[in-house]
DNA sequence: GTCTATAGTGCGATAGAC
DNA sequence: GTCTATCGCACTATAGAC
């Protein structure tokens, strides 16, 4: 037997997702955390350089899932399509499984503007990512910019979406129609007579 | 004369920009700030919930200029037409003179995360917004999150490029050239033969 | 692993404006 | 007297330095 158990990061992480749904993350403190698994407030800080990096590592292989879908394209293929294939690649972070994982989380996040800010910024830094891989690939600006950002707004809304109550269809057939609406939207018309109807 | 003089938000404003600049973010403490201004730290925290909001508050006005862009369109205006008019409000807040001054800003913020972060988050807040007035004139989602989020995107691409070195455009002239070319991305080509040419 | 600076909060006191 | 801006002090948690 090893003197510390291995996956101390994965154990802080599920114990902190945990007290934080059931108390709230402000009201939950690093040191509790460290406790639930038996470590100290020290290594707490050792893994995750602020507390609310503990809900957000693991960073790196999402953005890698974006940047697989991107890579499966032809070399000349133009942004649009970039930009449906690295959805993709996103897809397939997010399995049925997850779903009801990924709801708690982003319970606890949608009460707190601390983890609110992180998120967002995390979406910007992805948004970054795949700028400079487009960039890679010969497309210019503002096209590269906007094909990035595009991609990151069709995945936030498409994984609002998935996560919403009674939502059965896969994160991508969700991604492949906002994506489709975002097309008919810029072309000046929303499909299904959705434009400017009072409800 | 008055025992306290007017205006100490703004003055602790103007005195934390130009300590930030000088000496960064996190050298500069939120007693020096308040010293500067002849004020104490409690002060400074009455005003501002937290030190970074020194150089964001003001957001109201800020999406009010977005607002009211999105009021200058008819009733029955489709979604696109919407984006556009809410960018041109957003222009009016970025006349000539304000430009070195958003020069400063922008620099000091891309020197520290937590400050990336806070801007990150007053975008996204800024698309909610956005989004609740789509909603209110009768657009449906996705589209109306597609809306709100495109408006955001092509600011944010249009504000880089008008504090960028040696850039002259007006702000609403800049908007204007990126929203054109989102739109011609998502028919599936860019403009200027830019598509997956190397450079 | 210990020590410390800073962020940020809560509460009571004070000093004018009205 | 009320109202509001400020101050002063005690306090906790974060986060980084040593």
């Amino acid at each position: 037997m090893a003197r510390w158990k291995p996956g101390a990061k994965d154990r802080l992480q599920e114990a902190a997702l945990t007290l934080f749904a059931a108390n709230g993350f402000e009201q939950t403190t690093a040191a509790e955390i460290a406790q639930a698994v038996g470590l100290t407030e020290r290594t707490f800080f050792r893994h995750f350089s602020d507390k609310r990096e503990v809900l957000f590592y693991g960073q790196a292989s999402f953005e890698q899932a974006f940047l697989d879908g991107m890579a499966a394209a032809p070399p000349q293929a133009p942004p649009w399509d970039l930009v449906a294939r690295t959805l993709q690649g996103a897809a397939t972070l997010f399995p049925k499984e997850r779903r009801e994982h990924s709801r708690v989380r982003q319970r606890v996040i949608d009460r707190n503007p601390a983890l609110q800010e992180r998120e967002a910024h995390k979406m910007s830094t992805l948004a970054v990512t795949l700028v400079d891989a487009l960039h890679q690939r010969g497309i210019a600006d503002p096209a590269a910019s906007l094909a990035a950002e595009s991609a990151t707004t069709v995945f936030g809304i498409a994984f609002l979406q998935w996560i919403s109550a009674g939502e059965e269809r896969s994160m991508s057939t969700i991604t492949a129609d906002v994506l489709s609406e975002l097309q008919s939207l810029t072309a000046g018309a929303s499909p299904s007579g959705r434009v400017a109807k009072h409800p």
